[in-house]
DNA sequence: TGGCAATACTG
DNA sequence: CAGTAT
DNA sequence: GCCA
């Protein structure tokens, strides 16, 4: 029986990851669940038509179940004559404080256990469902000595006997004569040679050239140059790059940049190396390339890294914890002997080299690591992004195989709910799901999906969605703070690592849009085109490591210019990207912030010397009333927005609406209808039922007159033009009591539009970030089937004109009261809010 | 080389 | 209309 | 800036 789900189950394809999320979070939902919210949902619609006092709008289950403290809105201070009851009001007070893991059973996406911020040696034992290790559990001896020692049992590999670099040994000759023969492998060690014979004054000129530069805008503590530097980090460490046939071009960049960074290159391991390169996945195939029987033959001590960990060193400037980007992770335990720690004398003599002068102050390490002292590194003040010891978050490994996908959200407040929420049927099959089989089952390639992304919207779409999944899972509950760009609380410093390969070159576009934000001239869509490189790079989206810029442009999307980027910030030569971050872009970046100050008007401030929020505080630039509204609230209005607050600030709204008309329907949009954790703004949509003949035509006067009255609106931005259309935007400022000043959204939807109100608003329009992918998505899909979508409706019959622009409106194509009717008749279907994200 | 979503409010 | 917003 |  083709019953209507919650979550319209998916087919074998890649939203079964999503799916192995819904189980491995132990909340599944059991069919009389479902079936019983699935019922409360219905009641709850129903509520929405019955009389005013009836509390409409909550779920009944979780009044029935007790689990809800009910907001009484008397208590609450929501009726105008009682709003002195509130000062001490807190949202999270009220609303399900005290039983959230009862209440998480309700909601619609399973949630995990907050990230606990546990001591480090507590961590094993209870972590929560789908996390794989934290930073802590997992150790390399060149970084922890002797923290690692005490958990790890060594057992299997890189057990063998270690001797100085002077006198090394080769091992695993066998492979390398069977190697001998071919061409390529000739090849190979030819260029090796060359290179070898080359470094030492490589090196030499390349460490003038690195001092010479970063001296020029050192003091700038842009982040944009660090590319490059790094000094000497790896000095004194012996590198093992197997050869990889038909790889030359390759390992040659990776000789050079080891050299360079003072690390020695081999291409057979010996009893000297202390890392390998190898970014593949079997220790099996890797013993085999290097002609060992097992790992365990490798010199006591030897870790096996991916590139990427040099990358990051070079660009940290600093050795890293190798935690992150260990070749086996899974098996990390197995590859290091607590004993093999023990210093070797080649390690005995970097540490006491560099030690020198080290407080080590900045580690969290209980153990005293032998780190390259900072000021052992020409160094280069940068914000700390590659700090990822630091973060006790819990540490997913999201591109290996065994991806799991935790939930973002703990959901609280039970989602969906309420009118125009249809539920798609299970059975259900769209173009989407037809795609991403053939990705699963290797019918289609993953750059074929990205090579159609535009013409297969969803396909984009789907991977921004694993992206964002996989994004916050290792983000922290405000790490979208993070995103913002706001002064002083942006030091970069507490952000969470995303252990993707390429993540330092998401947050590296991510610097550069927000930086390009600042630059006058630069085409909207080449900004976008940045933005959109956050997006290329986290691991979901591009499972291999990138190594160079050409590598790059096999993504849709990444072109020459992007390219160009890449290996700018891979080498570190300052290229476009470190000209043209000037302090002016950064400045103009920040005024553009301010709510209603856009490229054009933030230039001019600039212009006229405005250098700061401050100096907009202070002097007078002529600001319009809405730009002075952004100035006077900038911090609170450039602050995300926690969940339980925008419910918050719902439900007061709402029941202000209710009280004026009982009938009204009020929903709460934007990030929050897709279940983010937090969100830009509030946005809120207001229709009501026609079916006894009224509207709500001029509601939202008084709703906002009413709002004003007991504080919860404080400021207006924009009116709509005629307050009392079916139609009506109203944009402002509110609060709840007590709290920040907050964007908020009101908007009036005619009745039959509401449907198509409902997918505009939910799409990730409202979120500052947002790409606007579903939205996007979904219209570009539409067009593309002759229809045209916008708020109010789908059309018909749409004919465009050379240059876009519409020459005939067309008709309506169905009545868009749900959600569903639109999905439906583009043949797509219905999918949660939650998985509408970015 | 054109198009990149589409529309509303402010001043 | 340009600029800014959603 | 990227793509068709």
């Amino acid at each position: 029986m083709p019953k209507d789900t919650l979550f319209p189950t998916h087919r074998v394809d890649f939203w079964s990851e999503l799916d192995e999320l819904d189980r491995s979070g132990d909340l599944e939902e059991s069919d009389e669940e479902a079936e019983a919210f699935d019922r409360s949902i219905q009641q709850e619609v129903e509520a929405k038509r019955v009389k005013r006092h009836e509390r409409p709008e909550r779920p009944i289950d979780e009044e029935e179940a007790g689990l809800l403290p009910i907001v009484d809105e008397d208590q609450l201070g929501l009726t105008a004559s009682s709003h002195q009851a509130l000062p001490s009001f807190h949202a999270s007070q009220i609303l399900f404080h005290s039983t959230p893991k009862q209440l998480r059973d309700l909601s619609t996406l399973p949630s995990v256990d907050t990230p606990l911020d546990d001591t480090p040696g507590a961590t094993e034992s209870h972590q929560p469902a789908g996390v794989l290790d934290t930073p802590e559990n997992i150790a390399s001896p060149i970084d922890t000595p002797s923290s690692s020692s005490r958990r790890l049992t060594g057992t299997g590999e890189g057990r063998g006997r270690r001797d100085d670099p002077a006198t090394p040994v080769p091992l695993g000759t066998e492979a390398f004569k069977n190697l001998k023969g071919k061409k390529d492998f000739q090849t190979l060690t030819k260029h090796f040679e060359l290179f070898s014979k080359g470094i030492s004054k490589d090196v030499t000129a390349n460490n003038a050239n690195v001092k010479g530069k970063g001296k020029a805008k050192a003091q700038k503590s842009d982040s944009m140059l660090i590319a490059g530097l790094g000094g000497r980090v790896l000095e004194g460490l012996r590198f093992c790059v197997p050869p990889e046939l038909g790889q030359v071009g390759k390992h040659k960049q990776r000789w050079d940049i080891i050299s360079k960074l003072g690390g020695q290159v081999v291409l057979q391991p010996d009893t000297s190396i202390t890392h390998i390169i190898y970014d593949g996945r079997s220790q099996i195939a890797l013993a085999r390339e290097l002609g060992l029987k097992s790992l365990s033959e490798l010199p006591e001590g030897t870790v096996c890294v991916r590139w990427d960990w040099v990358v990051q060193c070079k660009l940290a400037g600093r050795l890293l914890d190798t935690s992150q980007f260990l070749s086996f992770p899974k098996t990390f335990t197995k590859m290091i002997s607590a004993k093999a720690v023990p210093a070797t004398r080649r390690l005995a003599d970097i540490t006491s080299l560099l030690s020198r002068g080290t407080s080590d102050s900045d580690t969290e390490s209980p153990v005293k690591r032998p780190r390259i002292p900072s000021s052992a590194i020409p160094a280069i003040p940068r914000p700390d992004v590659f700090a990822t010891t630091r973060t006790k978050k819990p540490f997913l490994n999201p591109w290996r195989s065994e991806l799991k996908i935790v939930p973002t959200v703990d959901t609280v407040h039970a989602l969906p709910k309420g009118p125009g929420w249809k539920f798609g049927k299970g059975d259900d099959r769209d173009d989407l799901d037809d795609i991403l089989s053939a990705l699963k089952d290797g019918t289609i390639y993953e750059e074929e999906c990205f090579t159609s992304a535009r013409g297969m919207p969803y396909c984009c779409y789907h991977h921004v969605v694993i992206a964002h999944y996989i994004r916050s899972q290792s983000a922290n509950p405000d790490s979208r703070g993070d995103r913002f760009k706001c002064g002083q609380d942006h030091d970069g410093t507490e952000r969470s690592t995303n252990a993707g390969p390429n993540e330092w070159l998401a947050k590296k576009f991510e610097d550069l849009h927000d930086m390009y934000l600042g630059v006058q001239g630069k085409n909207q869509f080449a900004i976008r085109q940045y933005q959109q490189g956050e997006l290329f790079f986290p691991s979901c989206c591009t499972p291999w490591i990138i190594t160079s810029g050409k590598d790059a442009r096999r993504i849709k999307g990444v072109g020459q210019s992007i390219a160009d980027r890449i290996d700018e910030f891979i080498s570190g030569e300052p290229g476009r990207a470190y000209y043209e971050d000037t302090e002016k872009a950064r400045i103009v970046a920040v005024l553009k912030d301010v709510y209603g100050v856009g490229e054009t008007f933030a230039n001019e401030l600039y212009k006229r010397g405005a250098r700061s929020i401050r100096d907009l505080k202070e002097k007078d630039f002529g600001l319009t009333p809405g730009q002075n509204i952004g100035v006077e609230l900038y911090e609170d209005l450039n602050t995300r927005i926690p969940r339980e607050e925008c419910r918050a600030i719902y439900e007061l709204i709402a029941s202000k609406a209710r009280a004026i008309d009982p009938k009204i329907w009020v929903e709460i949009m934007g990030s929050y209808r897709r279940g983010q954790e937090d969100s830009g703004d509030v946005d809120i949509l207001i229709t009501r039922d026609t079916d006894d003949g009224l509207t709500h035509e001029g509601l939202l006067k008084s709703l906002v007159i009413g709002l004003k009255e007991n504080g919860v609106i404080t400021h207006d931005l924009s009116v709509p033009s005629q307050w009392d259309a079916l139609e009506a935007k109203w944009m402002g400022v509110g609060k709840v009591p007590g709290g920040r000043y907050r964007r908020i959204d009101i908007l009036c939807i005619p009745f039959d539009q509401w449907g198509a109100a409902l997918i505009y608003f939910t799409g990730n329009i409202s979120d500052i970030l947002c790409l606007k992918q579903f939205n996007r998505s979904l219209r570009l899909y539409a067009r593309k089937k002759g229809y045209s979508l916008n708020q109010r409706g789908l059309y018909v019959g749409v004919i465009r004109d050379k240059g876009g622009l519409k020459m005939t409106e067309g008709e309506f194509a169905v009545i868009t009261k749900t959600e569903q009717e639109i999905f439906d008749v583009l043949g797509l279907r219905w999918r949660h809010p939650h998985l509408r994200r970015p």
